[in-house]
DNA sequence: CTGTAATAGTTGGATTTGTAACTAACAAGC
DNA sequence: GCTTGTTAGTTACAAATCCAACTATTACAG
């Protein structure tokens, strides 16, 4: 590629975060207005909802999120009452997380909004376009997670 | 689709997340370490290598970026002699900016950075794969934009 | 002209995040 | 059982971001 041939347009984690960003807008909004939640919290709501019960560090392998950003949101969930803690009997460094009803309830009214939202996203492609999309997308974060030079 | 199909790893803008920040992290760490840069500085400073001289709020369109980002993201710059500010005679709220020799090495650099970077991480799809991967991301920047709603 | 609205860019304060150090509990070697 | 190391999770402080209010300048209506 010659010098001049570079464009940000052509750059994918340039692409990659102007697509993340504005595709996350309007779900940050709902779940912000609607339950006060940070994109942590969405997060770690979600994940409890989806596996049931988990620990925090659990979450933190799936979700690639830092064990102080789950601290603090769990932290706020458990205040405003969307989770609880339980120590773990045999060893008590360990908590299990798992949603309240009301917990249960808003992840309930969450996850149809996302599948709406989401949706309507891919209803802008058309199935085969969508199809690469989410497998370019994993390999993605794969390969670039385990670093590739 | 039912409520229980519900998955993550299907919810676009999760998705997107996801590879935006995985693909990220080694570049941001080489404009960090070797310029001390932000990802906000750094934006600016691309926008100036490629387009010449701009305003704050064209790059501000361009990139959509907040104007507070951009402005202290310019000062930080101008701090570091990277770039250069002048008044506009005509309208004297508008400033140009640009480039100094300094900034302009800098850019060099770091431009050649991400264009191997890329080629790396391109070099993990194939071809078609590629084509249809930039083309959805830029559709979903524009569509989620607008709001689709 | 003069008052009102719009635009370019900056600043202040609260919120959020990142980094590193910390506590508490367990594990393993000796 | 005591030292050393490891793991789960928290906390403190600095850095970065967000939002709203601000200054300065231009535009425009009457």
């Amino acid at each position: 590629m010659a010098d001049d041939d570079f464009q940000l347009q052509y750059f994918l984690p340039y692409l990659l975060n102007q697509a993340a960003e504005a595709s996350s807008l309007e779900f940050q909004q709902i779940y912000k207005s609607r339950y006060g939640m940070l994109r942590t919290e969405w997060r770690v709501l979600f994940h409890l909802g989806l596996y049931g019960q988990l620990t925090a560090s659990e979450i933190g392998q799936r979700a690639r999120m830092h064990k102080t950003k789950i601290s603090r949101a769990v932290h706020r969930l458990t205040e405003r009452r969307f989770v609880t803690r339980t120590r773990d009997d045999g060893d008590r460094r360990v908590e299990h997380l798992s949603l309240t009803r009301q917990g249960q309830a808003a992840y309930d009214d969450l996850r149809a909004v996302a599948q709406r939202y989401n949706a309507a996203l891919m209803d802008t492609l058309d199935p085969a376009e969508a199809a690469v999309l989410r497998r370019t997308l994993l390999k993605l974060s794969d390969v670039a997670q385990e670093g590739f030079t």
